[in-house]
DNA sequence: TCTTGATTTACGATATATCGAGATCTATAT
DNA sequence: ATATAGATCTCGATATATCGTAAATCAAGA
């Protein structure tokens, strides 16, 4: 396997003018011009409807690299995160979500882990890292404007209530590996479940 | 003939799903939308209930890998046992089993022990107690939720309290969702999901 | 033969990834 | 400054893989 496809937008996408920095070298301070200094269309406050573009131009993959860069996804988990983040009126096609992964993939910012089945999982990489170091000032832009994506449930939620649901999955856990679960047992049980839903729903 | 694909498949698993908070969880057949059916033709097959799925994408080969894991089982038997698992309320069509049988053979995950009248038995090998260990996270995470499949003194989880912990699973994720959860509200939520613990525990 | 266990086949729906055509923007040469 | 080339975003169509149901088929036993 390992087929690299031949694909337009891969080999060495933008080679002349963006100077990623990426390799050799790469000073933190002589930031190259890549992302985040275009003049003019900045907040993209304008609104353009109908047909225009939601991301521009290097957007989507530094988009895709931020959020790799909090954990893991696979391609198709992108388009239906980022979807979602928009309320459904858009979800990027996989004809820029699977070319932007394998240039990601090219340029060393992105690798993927070795998966079972058909998936392809991508994680960010020490260099995925540096270049997104470089251009942070963007992503944080481009995070601002999307908003959390990746970290829904995990952020939002206080700890004793993690704490608390993880505690209540591990006693029902347990207690059906016990087993002889009776009728009136079971009955008592859906009732303290029923219990704290309507107190969770009322809260 | 059937080309069974060859996948070499091997190292990380995929992301293990909160059983809370998460997407999907013990439901048997509970889908929040149902898809329309077409009406169209009669013919055979067809899913008219094609929403909810119980497993996805690579849980259910792994499931019946860790299943064969234990001692060696044939299809049928699977299915019943899962049946059972489920309280009746799911089981696995045979259209799923055998394929995902054939597919383990032929990964070489499992081989078929001697044929004894028209039923194949199905055992693991020592690349699929590897591949195992390589998932070892997602198999453990899948067996909790199904909870101990073909063990003595399994018996299946009465409906009820499925019911119930869908239930509540549904309260948790709109409460999480509506957001604005200080900390008093989290502490009350936490204090319900404890004492229904404590219900749990000592039923 | 009829029933029951056990497997195979057919078809559909969803998930995931690949490929192609077209539109738009940026950079660079003229 | 304009033209051109190339890179990127967007949509769709297509290709597999997997999960799913239901019927058809096959292999023993009563």
């Amino acid at each position: 396997m390992k087929h690299r496809h031949t694909h337009d937008g891969r080999g060495r996408p933008f080679a002349a003018h963006e100077d990623f920095s990426g390799h050799h070298g790469f000073h933190p301070h002589s930031h190259p011009h890549a992302l985040h200094d275009r003049p003019g269309r900045h907040g993209r406050g304008g609104g353009r409807h109908g047909g225009g573009r939601l991301f521009d131009y290097g957007e989507l993959r530094l988009l895709l690299l931020a959020m790799i860069a909090e954990r893991p996804w696979h391609g198709y988990e992108l388009i239906k995160a980022i979807e979602e983040r928009f309320g459904g009126s858009y979800s990027p096609s996989p004809g820029v979500i699977y070319p932007t992964l394998a240039w990601l993939d090219d340029m060393g910012y992105a690798a993927i882990e070795p998966v079972e089945a058909g998936r392809k999982r991508y994680r960010i990489t020490a260099e995925g890292e540096a270049f997104l170091a470089a251009n942070r000032a963007a992503a944080d832009e481009l995070l601002a404007r999307v908003g959390p994506v990746g970290r829904e449930g995990s952020e939002a939620v206080p700890a004793p209530m993690i704490r608390a649901m993880e505690n209540l999955k591990l006693a029902l856990r347990l207690r059906i590996q016990r087993g002889s679960i009776d009728a009136a047992t079971a009955e008592a049980i859906a009732a303290a479940l029923d219990a704290a839903a309507q107190t969770v729903e009322r809260s």
